[in-house]
DNA sequence: TTGTTCAGATGACGTTGTCACCTGAACAAC
DNA sequence: GTTGTTCAGGTGACAACGTCATCTGAACAA
């Protein structure tokens, strides 16, 4: 790790780690270029050198995550023992359980990508790799005719379900269901309407 | 509009809309206290006269939007002419509108509310108050039994439509499907799930 | 009439994103 | 090996921001 071009990619790597983590631990808020070179061991001006601005940081952040769950669901669907219903039921979970441990990440990975174009356009294709993957792992358990509208269903549904459960708008005094049980009532529903229709 | 309570008022008022303008035009980021004031008439200071800081005002707009919401689902609710086919129909077309209109403020709405006790707790008792008229109008449509979980999967899903398409991730391009047809789909899932079970 | 309350104005402070400029070391060409 | 260039990073500076302490004047109560 001597040459410039090593030094500069671990740098990029430390910030965007910084800035995953500041993000984490404490919202949007709490992500700032100076902590963020801070935790990455330089000072407010460098990340300049890595990225046109904050808000192109934070894309590639959510565009790594995209990635990440893109790998997640394509690793899900290449199971050999696992039933098509089960594979959804892994896929769809992944989802939540980012939602669950890093909401502000995936609010982040949800929103509309801001700041540089190269920064969007990387977020764009990975939420794209993200949803080509689930397409798959739905086309196995319907017929090829209604994959694209069932999993458009399936994986909105899931987005919302998991996006009020992370704001507290699924309350369980009110609603007296858990995300879980919602995404089961939707799948087994789009299940029984595959078979019969 | 001479009294100091009127005089206060009115500026409440004036701020709240400003803000609102505001977040409608240029999202979160052009939401500042110092043009708040400016277009209400006031300066910088003046707004922590009403509001304790900066989330709380906007927690405020959020449950006044929520507000206005309930209010538009109860009169759908309350019509006597429309099948609760139709009242579904139109509630669900109500959340999206706000979507599509007014999309920086639709995230604030279904965001977790901030700030000040105070500010969330009106924020979560707007929420209610639009969980409560949304849940008459699928009480119209499915038996007492299943109403809760099917009004829970009915809103989420909606929201979660909405939300990918606000943000640009239910591209025409990928899913050949519209977000009508995807809400269509799921209400004639649980319509045909309501009737047979 | 007098004292009080309170909406609003003003000055100030620390923090932030961002830029222009500088420095030193890695690198390429001779 | 010397020399000129490139470029990651450091530094100073700026405007804008949220927020607070303080002041002022008018509405209000006594």
């Amino acid at each position: 790790m001597i040459s410039r071009a090593e030094s500069a990619a671990a740098t990029r790597r430390a910030l965007l780690d910084a800035a995953a983590g500041l993000l984490d631990s404490g919202g949007p808020d709490a992500v700032t270029l100076r902590e963020v070179g801070a935790r990455a061991g330089v000072t407010r001006g460098a990340p300049y050198r890595h990225f046109p601005d904050k808000d192109s940081l934070l894309t590639v952040v959510a565009a790594e995550a995209l990635d990440r769950l893109a790998d997640q669901v394509q690793a899900v669907c290449a199971e050999p023992q696992a039933s098509p219903a089960d594979k959804l039921h892994r896929a769809l979970s992944a989802l939540m359980t980012v939602g669950r441990r890093q909401p502000h990440l995936y609010r982040l990975m949800f929103a509309s990508p801001a700041g540089d174009p190269a920064a969007v356009h990387a977020a764009i294709q990975a939420a794209d790799r993200a949803m080509d993957a689930f397409l798959a792992v739905v086309g196995d358990l319907v017929g090829a005719q209604h994959t694209r509208q069932f999993a458009a269903l399936l994986l909105t549904s899931a987005h919302g379900i998991t996006d009020m459960e992370v704001s507290g708008h699924l309350s369980a005094d009110k609603w007296h269901i858990t995300a879980e049980e919602l995404v089961s009532t939707l799948v087994s529903m789009i299940d029984r309407q595959a078979r019969s229709g």
